[in-house]
DNA sequence: TCTGGGGTCCTAGGACCC
DNA sequence: TCTGGGGTCCTAGGACCC
């Protein structure tokens, strides 16, 4: 079998860099980027607030707190759009197996291309290079056998980072690497491990696959190869990719909220979020998934309603998320509201009569592929874009599982 | 003054059909 | 009267990712 090698390149603070890079003023400085609402969190921070303390996920307040002189700045999705996906052509110009796994990672399976571009070190400093000098920011890069190690490779050194693993020394790095350092493995999944003596990538390669499978089901023996450093899975490039399987959106609310009308006008615009994105992307579905976090916000539910018929109009999508909230009575004012539709299915298209009009369906195919990829109401028509539409915190959609398989039934 | 928003995949358990 | 087993579709909920 031949040996891949196989980068992974993660942008730094991408968030924060690329408006640093916007605005001279905040060079330098502790910059954290947040969301549109008032209730929101802190998505990304430059790393003058990272040495702060600063860190993702903090509500603001605790971001000034650590850091009193944090400048807080609001998202602007399209900015970052527009450089990933300038980055990301950049990755294809050295091989078109390039597979965009956030709006600030991608992999690239360079293989094939080792031997017009001489070694992957080399691409690697090129892109670096290339990045630094189209949009004044870093990244950090891993260069591996598969995708898991390189993703493994690009956090060891940040930022600014270049780190290789070979493949004759994938022992050694994972013998005492920790395995919540891995893609895959979270917080209860490294407590269940921890609970079995396994702490290291080593502990887990090394442990009774019977063992694994006895306490995770199948997915046992993907986590002894996780720790051997094995990952057999491709990288997909862009087109490639499965089709999308769901579309949602949901808001955090200023205040939390019991009126009924209010929460009624809320569901109006969520369904329209979602049913003009789902047309966008050319689908329909007929399930329709209603969620709402309660004030106390541990509290929540989500009941979901599957319909006869392939729906995508915001009326339907409301009529549907209105009759799933009739079957409930709420017990606490509302905090979030949430609608996401699945089941999905392509429409058959029907292709325009006149030229303009099929120029018009090329472009918005062409738009569609970079929000499939890159969020949403991101690249739109100027005309279809609410002039309230404010840049949120949306990130895209991971689309790598290892083995594609996540979830665990944990056998006590 | 608490704690965002976008996804994917997996499992359990029930309904229903053959 | 009691009984099986397989398959599909659905709902609910959880783990994980950026």
């Amino acid at each position: 079998m031949i040996t891949k090698t196989i980068l992974h390149i993660d942008m730094n603070a991408f968030f924060a860099s690329v408006e640093q890079q916007a605005n001279p003023n905040l060079r330098g400085k502790p910059i954290a980027v947040v969301g549109g609402g008032g209730r929101t969190v802190i998505t990304t921070s430059s790393y003058e607030a990272r040495a702060k303390g600063v860190k993702t996920g903090m509500a603001i307040w605790e971001g000034k707190r650590v850091c009193p002189e944090l400048i807080i700045v609001v998202g602007d999705n399209r900015k970052y759009t527009y450089t990933s996906t300038k980055i990301n052509e950049i990755f294809r110009s050295y091989t078109p197996e390039v597979e965009a796994f956030s709006i600030d990672e991608s992999w690239m399976d360079v293989t094939h291309s080792l031997g017009i571009f001489g070694s992957a070190v080399n691409i690697a400093y090129q892109i670096k290079a290339r990045i630094r000098h189209s949009f004044g920011i870093t990244c950090s890069i891993g260069i591996a056998p598969n995708k898991l190690l390189a993703k493994l490779a690009s956090d060891m050194q940040k930022p600014d980072g270049l780190t290789i693993i070979e493949p004759d020394n994938v022992t050694r790095v994972l013998e005492r690497m920790p395995i919540k350092e891995l893609c895959g493995i979270g917080k209860k999944m490294e407590r269940h491990l921890n609970m079995m003596s396994i702490y290291t990538c080593g502990d887990m390669g090394r442990c009774d696959e019977a063992r694994l499978t006895r306490k995770f089901g199948i997915i046992g023996k993907r986590l002894k190869e996780m720790g051997q450093g094995i990952d057999r899975s491709p990288v997909i490039q862009f087109g490639e990719a499965d089709d999308v399987k769901s579309v949602g959106h949901s808001r955090t609310l200023e205040r939390d909220i019991d009126d009924p009308v209010e929460i009624r006008r809320l569901l109006l615009q969520l369904s329209e979020m979602v049913g003009s994105r789902a047309r966008r992307y050319g689908v329909s579905g007929k399930t329709i998934h209603l969620y709402v976090r309660y004030a106390d916000f541990f509290s929540s539910w989500g009941k979901q309603t599957t319909l006869k018929n392939y729906i995508n109009q915001s009326d339907d999508i409301y009529k549907a998320a209105i009759s799933i909230l009739s079957t409930v009575e709420l017990e606490q004012p509302v905090r979030l509201l949430g609608i996401s539709l699945s089941n999905l299915k392509h429409q058959a298209e029907q292709l325009p009569l006149f030229a303009e009009d099929r120029r018009k369906l090329e472009a918005t195919r062409a738009m569609d592929a970079v929000n499939q990829r890159f969020g949403d109401m991101v690249v739109t028509f100027g005309s279809l874009l609410p002039g309230k539409e404010k840049a949120g915190s949306h990130v895209i959609p991971p689309s790598w599982r290892p083995d594609g398989i996540k979830n665990v039934d944990v056998k006590s």
